[in-house]
DNA sequence: TATATTTGTTTAACTAATCAAACATTTGTA
DNA sequence: TACAAATGTTTGATTAGTTAAACAAATATA
């Protein structure tokens, strides 16, 4: 029996949309580790309580957090119950920090984003990417920021480029009415 | 008194990094509004087993979720209790798909990601970035798929482009470890 | 029409992240 | 040392998304 349009386009996204929540690490456990790292290259060292406060949350829940990441492996504590990342967490965070440098870059240096907007949107995003579209994506900057004439030439015709719609038929971003029109009012962050 | 770094870097962070829940849909909500655009535009209408067919969740879950779209308005049901996108919430979803496309279109023609990996990637960010961020992605798209000799040469240039860190001191994507070293292992999907 | 099936809703339970507050323990200091 | 303050843990709520199962209502069919 042949498959429908949408049963094609249905078994794609069965497969995939779900897949948001099998991210090894939530959003918020993965904003525990970046404070842990974030102190420990600060202060020296990172509890409980710091850890708190840097996220701004209670003690109660970074405890518990911060157990499941134990469970997990990305940090241990030490004989005075400081945490510390373990080599797999400080990997993690690792890459983590290296896909939030470059989605900061490619906001602010290619996109003209504010360095506020730029910096949240990466928040959302750091730890969503994909190890290869992650690892492009660095290629696609180191290339896109190079010295070479090409990329030169390329960013300087961006920053002049200005984009008028000039027909939906042909467009493959827009559907039925043109982004530039229908976007207007949503994600106003 | 004269803030520290750690002072300074947590503002910013404090006010940022809980902003993921605070976006406007959640993550399951917005593929429930993707969903019912989808079955409407194939089949016609969309009812609770419909979408909850197609995202292969209950139709218990479904309710809940739905019953929830209407409070916000996004959609509403008609007299046979079919579902239907208000204008509001047809605007959402068309921003929803321009960001996919484009996000799509991105990592599949210019950083040459395979088709699957691409989709899940869109999948998790689609609705997570800005106003700003996706229009000017969208035009950034414009103009390095365009016909224009500058975005040609950087094209071909790009695609011959062999990235090798050579030191770590000027890079301004990783901190201690190169990244092609530490990101592998992590995020294998 | 009467019964069977489908669809929608509700309820009880689970996981996750959070808060507030109680409790327990550790640390610091008088 | 003894008490006070700081820190960590646990418990009872809440919100969100989910399942499974019971229930209700609408639809289809015999």
């Amino acid at each position: 029996m042949k498959k429908t349009t949408i049963e094609i386009v249905q078994d794609t996204w069965q497969k995939t949309w779900k897949k948001f929540d099998e991210v090894e690490l939530t959003h918020s456990s993965v904003h525990h580790l970046m404070a842990i790292h974030t102190l420990i290259k600060e202060n020296g060292y990172a509890r409980g309580i710091d850890v708190a406060k840097y996220l701004d949350i209670t003690r109660g829940s970074v405890s518990i957090t911060l157990h499941k990441l134990i469970d997990k492996e990305y940090i241990f504590e030490d004989d005075n119950k400081f945490v510390k990342l373990t080599d797999f967490g400080q990997q993690y965070v690792e890459s983590v920090i290296s896909q939030r440098r470059t989605l900061i870059l490619f906001f602010t240096e290619i996109l003209d984003i504010p360095r506020d907007t730029a910096e949240a949107d990466a928040c959302r995003i750091e730890h969503l990417l994909s190890q290869k579209s992650g690892e492009k994506l660095i290629m696609f900057m180191h290339y896109l920021l190079s010295d070479s004439p090409e990329a030169h030439v390329f960013r300087k015709g961006f920053r002049n480029f200005n984009f008028i719609c000039q027909s939906i038929k042909n467009c493959n971003v827009c559907e039925n009415t043109c982004f530039f029109e229908t976007f207007k009012g949503f994600n106003s962050n």
